[in-house]
Parts: structure tokens; C-alpha cells; sequence
DNA sequence: CGCTGGTTTGACTAACATCAACACCTGTGG
DNA sequence: CCACAGGTGTTGATGTTAGTCAAACCAGCG
């Protein structure tokens, strides 16, 4: 749970007893093992997952064959919040690596929201955080080169993981293949490694399978255009 | 604000007493003109923005100079409802036409959302449609060609007016400019005017500046890999 | 060892961008 | 009434980015 409260707190004030409060809610926990299938498309939805440990991705998937993630979840993230309000996801939820999971029952969550307006607010807010993030990725998709797009989500990713405890800003743990990159970043796993090593040549990064180090920050954020006002880091309002 | 209600009780039961709510929680009317900037990026909110006729649109400016835009408005959405828990906007919010707009102060949201968790609920609710909107906008940038692309922002919207009580499902009043367009799907306006005219030639649709016709909606569906359960028509759970 | 999944390389192609005109329409002021 | 301006839509020639296809390489692992 640390990495969650480290993001709430980010965000938010959040007393000791929010956060016991919080920690109520989790009824269960799961683990699964990489590449599984954690959460089925459309399927009838009655809890939440919080991941503790590992990465998730939401994938959506097309007739052609090809896939395209929407997110990324790392340890502190809420993969699939939003369906205690839609009642079902429009896209799966899949592990990268072997995962940590805390189960949140929708029940629990009503009760929350009945209770406790504040908190139930706290967690409306992480959905909206979830949808900037969706925003950002439209324009990379939408408008960014892949040196760019490569660049952008490394310095999202290093943020992201930097407010979990996982990353001094420079260094994090990677578990990515360059072929789920690509389903990342709309492009193909060939393009991805030419990219990739484009950005090594020019120094800007190291990066093999298990570890990505981020050489130079500030050029990186310049190919990007990168600026993380989308990721709502002070704090939010009241 | 008929339209609102519209897409309220398509995915929810709302009784006359909520929606008496609704309207009592709407603090002032304004009225602003086509291409203007609604909603500054950054600005701190105190009020969300209830479109009640019009087009809108969420934009991202690009050093470039090229922008993208990763949403649009139609009557009886909420253009930054996000902004009562982030408390600013990472986009602006720019008027594609002359809108029709009711305020709602945050003050009033926080009330009912202490009073009354249900219809907090239901916000929440709409956010969250906001972005599976957005992820399924996300897709199609990152992988669907400019036909497909084309193909299904037109399916999309004329299900969204259907519900706004604004379209019959064939035929729809289209104020965008093919710029704007461009801007909407990650094209430039040259490549979007070709497309048009590839939709046209194959009798799938007839467009001018101020209305669409979808000639074929099956076909374009067809190209467009359109699938509607994103848009959770359905009522969704309690 | 010989698989297997992941990474890398090269040759070729397709989709979309770019640049530069031009046509058309509408509104405006002389 | 006409001349003109500015926004929108259209066309053609050319350039660039990323996709496609196919094969080789490489490391870890049973």
C-alpha cells in the first residue's frame, strides 16, 4: 500500500485514519504471474484493483490482430477504478510481470463514498488523473515522431514511478519487451528498436529489458516536448 | 438542458427530484461565440462548464504549432467536470460554434456531493465515460488509418447526438471546419480532404460544412472497426 | 545442446506530410 | 455593383516516416 499513499499524499492531505480507512476497504489479495489476463473486456465488474507491486497495462484490442495499450499501471495505481462506476471495463487489464493485487469490493467503495465524501472525492480524482494521462497519450499518438513518443512516456514513466518510491528520477526498473513498447506507442516492435537505439547512440539513454537509465533528462524533455503539468503533481484544491 | 438529461437517463434512472437537483446546482447562463478560448489550460476553476448547445472542444497546444484535440463536446456534456477534482485543466477548452453554456460552482458539487452520493455518483460517472471516450480516441491515433479514422468519429458522434436527441442516426448537423477535423484525428487538413472524398466517391457519406449524412452506416462501421460498447449506452449497475 | 522469446538488421513499400497553387464562397467597403 | 480579402476546400508533385517482410542473431533454459 506504501506506493498508493506515497501518490495520494502527493496529491492530497491525507490523515492517518483516511489511510486505515483506506486500507479497510481491501478485502482480499491476489497475485498473478506475468501476461495473464487480469480483467476480461465487458465482463460484470463488483471490485477494484489496486495494484501493489508489478506493472499492468489496459489493452484494447483490434480485428487486425494488432494491440494498443491505454495505460500503464504501476505499483499506488487503481487499475480499473472507473468500473465501480461504469460496472464494466471496455478494455482488459493485462500483467506485464508477475503482480501484487489488493481487492477493492464495490460494496465497500458505496459505503466509502456514503461516509466519507472527502475520500470518495480523492478517489474520483485519481480516475480524473488517469484520464489526463489518457489525454497526453492521445497527442503522442495523434502528433509525436517515435523518438518523441519514446522519449515522452519514459519521462512520464520515470515521474509516475518516482511518486511510488521506485525511481530517483534517473534509474527504474523496466520490465517491458520492446514488442509491448510498441503495442504502448502505436508503432512496430522493428521500429521501436531503431528508435531505441537512436536514443542510445545520441547518449540519451541505457536501457536493456530489466533497467532503463535516463542519461540525459533535460534533452529528453526537449525531443518530448515534454511537460508534466498533465500528471497534477502539487497539490489538488481543498 | 434537455439534452443532459437525455444522457442521464440513458445510463441512469434519474427521478424528477434529481433532476430538480441538477438544475438548482446550475448558478448562472452564458453565451460565448464560435472560436473562442472557454477555459484557459492551468487557470485555477471554481465552476465547471455545462454545455447546453454547440460544439466545444479540449485542445493540446504543441510547440510546433499543430494542435490536437482530445475531446469534443456535444449539447448536454460537461466540458471540465475533471476540474472540480483537479481543480485546474491541463487542455484548454475552445468553442467550435456559438455555445450555450450553464455554470456550475464547484461550491454546489461539493454540497451535493455530500447530500446526496448517488448523483455524485453519476458525475463521477460521466468523467469516467469522458475517458473510455478518450482511450477508444487514443486507438484510433494510434492505429487506425485516416479512412478509419474518419469513418469512426463520425459513428461516434452520431450515436452521441442520437442520445443528446440531436441526430436520427444517418443524418446530423456537422459545424467543423475540415481544419478542425484535422485537429480532431491527428491528420492534416490536406489528408483529411482526401479522405472525405474517398468516403464520398464509395457513397458512404455526404458532407458539407454544416451537416452529415451517413449514407452506409453498416459499412462504415465496417472500416471504422466500430464498436459501441465503449460508449456504455446500457444503464449501468445500481 | 537445441528451443524459444526477444532483439537486431536489411531491402522494400505504403501512408501520410509537406509545399505550393488555385478555386470557390461569403462578407465587406468603396 | 464591383473589387477585394480571408477563410475554406481542392489538386498535384514530391518527401519522409514508419510499416512490412524476412532472416539472422543472441541469451537463457530445459
Amino acid at each position: 500500500m506504501d506506493s498508493h499513499f506515497r501518490k495520494l499524499r502527493r496529491r492530497h492531505d491525507v490523515s492517518a485514519a483516511e489511510e486505515a480507512a483506506f486500507c479497510d476497504m481491501v478485502a482480499e489479495h491476489r497475485r498473478v504471474g506475468p501476461d495473464e489476463v487480469v480483467i476480461r473486456a465487458g465482463e460484470p465488474l463488483h471490485e477494484s484493483t489496486l495494484l501493489l507491486d508489478g506493472w499492468l497495462a489496459r489493452v484494447k484490442d483490434l480485428r487486425s490482430g494488432s494491440r494498443q495499450f491505454t495505460g500503464l499501471h504501476v505499483p499506488g495505481d487503481f487499475a480499473d477504478l472507473h468500473s465501480f462506476t461504469l460496472g464494466r471495463l471496455d478494455h482488459e487489464v493485462v500483467s506485464l510481470t508477475e503482480c501484487r493485487l489488493a481487492i477493492v469490493p464495490h460494496a465497500r467503495l458505496k459505503d466509502l463514498m456514503e461516509r466519507n465524501p472527502r475520500l470518495a472525492r480523492i478517489l474520483w480524482s485519481e480516475t480524473n488523473l488517469d484520464a489526463a494521462i489518457n489525454r497526453e497519450w492521445t497527442v503522442s499518438m495523434a502528433r509525436r515522431s517515435a523518438l518523441a513518443r519514446v522519449a515522452h512516456l519514459l519521462c512520464e514513466l520515470s515521474i509516475r514511478l518516482e511518486v511510488a518510491g521506485l525511481s530517483d528520477g534517473m534509474t527504474f526498473d523496466f520490465p517491458m519487451t520492446q514488442n509491448e513498447l510498441a503495442d504502448c506507442l502505436g508503432l512496430t516492435t522493428v521500429h521501436v528498436n531503431r528508435t531505441i537505439q537512436e536514443l542510445r547512440k545520441r547518449g540519451l539513454i541505457q536501457l536493456d529489458r530489466r533497467q532503463v537509465t535516463m542519461r540525459d533528462v533535460a534533452a529528453l524533455r526537449n525531443i518530448a516536448e515534454f511537460d508534466d503539468s498533465y500528471l497534477y503533481l502539487g497539490k489538488a484544491p481543498l
